[in-house]
DNA sequence: TAATATTAGTTGTAGATGCAACTATTTATC
DNA sequence: GATAAATAGTTGCATCTACAACTAATATTA
């Protein structure tokens, strides 16, 4: 019997995430990559760099759960462009130490604005309860989707 | 000076949605790729000719929002596999009429149950409410983002 | 009905991605 | 302290992805 009912894909919500999840990230990316060419993965590098200066690569890959042939990857484009700067640590020596360069971070102070007022424009019809209870939710979902086993 | 504070990685919704979503489609893909060998793309495509039969690439591409290079390849993979057939459309000889195949029903009979319990787990701790609640947010979020200029 | 534009689908290609293997260094174990 | 195990980072490679150019068929316009 062909045409399966329940669950259609656009209920699903797998799939409802993930279209809003493309929708918001790309709209983003559009920004920092027309403006300076910089990709998802190096934006967020620079983003956690800003938050957290000098921290080695491998810090980077745990707080922003990129991969670390990615981070690597990464990190060599923007050394590059003097987008960061990389110095290695004299204590371990298999360490390196990244933080934003002058020119990374006042692309950072220049992109940044723009992503903020994005989200500020994207969460405007929310109201604080609301978005406290979105991110809640999605806090929990998180906490829950890690535990599930198959 | 460097150590920019507000707005850390962590609490960017884009980012927040982009892991969650990660995370979800990422367990429920495991599933249908250890288990047949299928990826995201060919799974939702699976999903909608579950849902619509006898609907051209074209529609596919709309209704997934699958990019039409994708869907042409994903089902080139599927007829392969004979996972899904394709007739052409009599009236129109560009258009092609695809559906799932007895062995594609088969699959899709076998991984829906596993997809369906995955999204019941994940959302048992949420109330009917809570969920409603962020189904709504998610919609509007989804409509909110269209609508934003740069 | 001839010329043009649009649409459906395919294919070329460059770049992104992620796993696994690798090198170099440090830490743990005996 | 020598050997083994673990860690940080890089690189090879196969696959995935998306844009754009392309072919073929249909629709539109004159």
């Amino acid at each position: 019997m062909q045409h399966r009912k329940p669950l259609q894909l656009e209920a699903f919500l797998p799939y409802r995430l993930s279209l809003l999840s493309n929708a918001i990230s790309g709209a983003i990316a559009a920004v920092y990559g027309d403006k300076f060419a910089i990709s998802m993965p190096e934006w967020r590098i620079m983003m956690i760099l800003a938050e957290y200066p000098d921290i080695s690569a491998d810090e980077v890959c745990r707080r922003t759960k990129i991969e670390k042939s990615m981070v690597s990857r990464a990190v060599a484009r923007l050394l590059k462009r003097h987008l960061i700067n990389r110095d290695m640590d004299e204590k371990d020596r298999r360490r390196s130490i990244l933080r934003l360069s002058e020119t990374g971070l006042s692309v950072y102070d220049e992109v940044m604005p723009i992503a903020r007022d994005y989200e500020a424009k994207l969460l405007s019809d929310l109201s604080a309860g609301e978005l406290e209870t979105f991110n809640d939710m999605i806090d929990r979902l998180m906490e829950k989707a890690a535990r599930i086993e198959y």
